[in-house]
DNA sequence: GCCTGCATGTAAACGGTTACATGATTCG
DNA sequence: CGAATCATGTAACCGTTTACATGCAGGC
């Protein structure tokens, strides 16, 4: 979240959109948390909140004539920089994403027949969808965004998903040629 | 869990090594899902219990000799297999698993300017040692379950590993040198 | 006798999603 | 006017992890 504010100050409902837009394919957050997270982020004084609930006095600057109201747009303070600069430079940790497919392929003998190679077909929809979308992105990022200066990180980002989804494609096609063969045989036929 | 029970009869102790063993790098379940999750398959009468926690009558055979003791064994019943095999036919979900070190890389521009450049390395190590584990349990696979019919759907899962692995690596190598050129510098020097 | 590993379980806390409630604004 | 979208929030629920409690068995 203090991430995202360092790109623009926003809303809550900006903040949803920031992550379904630029980080959806490794990141979520819903609004169950977001604004309960804004509210604490707030109270530990990481963020500032003009606007429609900036309750606290001095928050609306001279001529700013009341924008559109309603909203509270966040914004990331001094200190708030530096707990993610902090954030920033401790070790990510690598934990254990859990793939269904997988889980699902591992024990495919135990169903249909021809359960695996199905399996096999929606997942290689899915990543072919996915390097479409990625080469929007793309575009976008290398046209007019190529002037903000995240622009390198952020397709350092998109880079890593266009790897992973071409080298599951290549598993889709060795997995599919094993299911094909040796695989799927010795139930049936044979 | 019912996918394990047809690879053998366990105890939750063993319920967990096999995950632990086996399908790590991409499931785990822990203490506190297997023996309430057990207890809940039992009650629908997808799985039996023999030995020490099997209070219903008739569980030992005619001669059993009390083996070990103490131990609570499931096994998957018919019904167990059916759940499965249902379970098996739905198409797997595709949900976003977080990924912490792309976040961080995301917003990377806020942190210490060497900071990108940590995180890949430390990234590289841990998909360069996922590759020898990979690499190990291959030869397990490969030599002394060779026999087993489920074997083919096991290196199916861990050749997705490995394509994901040897990918991210190759990425490393991108990122590398775009964090060491155009990347780092816009910050200090230059 | 003690340590390690086997073995079973539970309670509290946590993180997260879903669904719902509410209402303003904008645009056709 | 009505529909879509903007906008904020909360409560209930669910899945999961962590930590703890307990005790037996086997080997040194």
């Amino acid at each position: 979240m203090l991430g995202a504010l360092t790109v623009a100050p926003m809303s809550g409902y900006d903040l949803k959109r920031f992550f379904e837009e630029s980080v959806s394919f490794f990141w979520a957050e819903s609004y169950g948390q977001i604004y309960p997270i804004l509210k604490q982020l707030r109270s530990e004084g990481l963020v500032t909140a003009t606007g429609a609930g900036a309750a606290a006095r001095g928050t609306r600057g001279a001529g700013q004539a009341a924008p559109s109201q309603r909203r509270t747009v966040y914004s990331i303070t001094p200190g708030g920089r530096r707990v993610l600069a902090a954030w920033l430079g401790e070790p990510a940790e690598h934990q254990v994403g859990r793939i269904e497919v997988l889980l699902k392929l591992f024990f495919a003998r135990q169903g249909e027949p021809g359960g695996a190679a199905g399996l096999i077909d929606d997942f290689r929809a899915h990543h072919e969808a996915r390097l479409t979308t990625y080469a929007a992105t793309e575009a976008r990022l290398r046209g007019e965004h190529a002037d903000r200066p995240d622009a390198p990180y952020w397709l350092l980002a998109l880079s890593y998903g266009q790897h992973v989804s071409r080298a599951l494609l290549a598993w889709c096609d060795e997995a599919d040629a094993r299911v094909r063969t040796a695989g799927e045989r010795p139930r049936a036929d044979a």
